[in-house]
DNA sequence: GTCTATACGTAGATAGAC
DNA sequence: GTCTATCTACGTATAGAC
């Protein structure tokens, strides 16, 4: 029996931190904040509930570290998109595919992030964190309409108007998703209906 | 000091039941279902939380309520969309003119609606009434699409991905003016950016 | 019809054993 | 590092007074 070694306790610290977020994601995405219990989370995560205030000071430290996980997953690629090269029409399509793959891909990440926007009882933190990453991404679509507007490539019209449709459009796709996933979990012999990036475009496009 | 009569009485009933249901509205729009506590509705309905118990059997009971009424004022649109004479867009028209005021109207309704859809802890009726009336919306829509289309109106496509994508960004819309209410609550000098029926009907148009 | 006091359950968080 | 036992607080729902 020999004993573990710094960089082995520091592995396993990392694991369980990480195996925490992961099981909060889950949860968090299907009841929202003030519904999921902690022993939810220990439960989903296979430890105890005592073992997670060893890692998080608290259920809400939980969830604003989960918030800023997935809001910073959102912001990456309204920054991609607008360092990208290319003209704005294809960079804006880069952003809308991006997008749709995420809320494909990982739909709980939207879920809580879309529980959290209309919600008022979330911690403070998780609210500023929203906000912050939130308007990076607005502020980068704007960019890229006014910019495609000038190249005639988009639409024209307030911008403000639509960027804000197109934000709306895509948080929207993302609740439809999370709550088809919530009556039909794994429906896979379906036909796919899901939303290509050409219709969703279609309200930007010239 | 006459008795009161039992006409008086069941006035008094009705006044006390609607004005709990408008407090739970106001609350549950806010907090959602779970971090809701009844003592939060019986201080904006300005009561004991004991007299709610009165007039309803539980939280549940209140909340199933607001639910299926806000539901119901949803599917009315969608009915009247399709009873109406004129061609397909014109009605089509009607229907997103009538959401997109509700949703500037009443946002608290359609912030009770999309909590309860992205949220797996809600009542079981709640759940049952959300999707009774929203399939109720979602056939309207689609029929209307697919009317549209055979009019040469909509463009052409899967009708179920468009009535999908539409239906997507009417939801989307809620959110975003539910969570700028929470941000600015009673902005009213800044300039008008709301989405406007055209922008919405452009996803949908030939 | 309405309120206040209370019972009961349970969730968040801590302490101490291993 | 991890678990179990425990404390404390609070929310739902009821009972009984007015």
């Amino acid at each position: 029996m020999s004993p573990r070694t710094e960089e082995q306790n520091q592995k396993i610290k990392d694991e369980r931190h990480e195996q925490i977020l992961q099981a909060g994601i889950a949860v968090f995405a299907h009841k929202g904040f003030a519904a999921t219990k902690i022993t939810d989370i220990a439960a989903a995560a296979n430890m105890s509930h005592g073992l997670i205030y060893h890692y998080f000071t608290s259920k809400e430290a939980v969830y604003v570290a989960i918030i800023e996980r997935a809001m910073q997953g959102a912001a990456v690629f309204a920054t991609e998109a607008l360092e990208k090269p290319g003209t704005a029409w294809e960079r804006l399509r880069y952003l809308c595919e991006r997008q749709l793959a995420g809320i494909r891909e990982h739909p709980e990440y939207y879920a809580v992030i879309v529980q959290a926007l209309t919600s008022q009882d979330i911690p403070e933190e998780a609210h500023a964190a929203l906000q912050r990453f939130g308007s990076k991404v607005y502020m980068a679509t704007l960019t890229l309409v006014q910019q495609g507007q000038q190249a005639g490539q988009v639409v024209a019209g307030d911008p403000v108007e639509l960027t804000y449709a197109f934000y709306s459009l895509i948080q929207g796709i993302a609740i439809s998703t999370v709550s088809q996933l919530r009556v039909r979990p794994q429906e896979t012999t379906d036909n796919d209906h899901s939303i290509k990036v050409d219709t969703a475009l279609r309200i930007l496009k010239a």
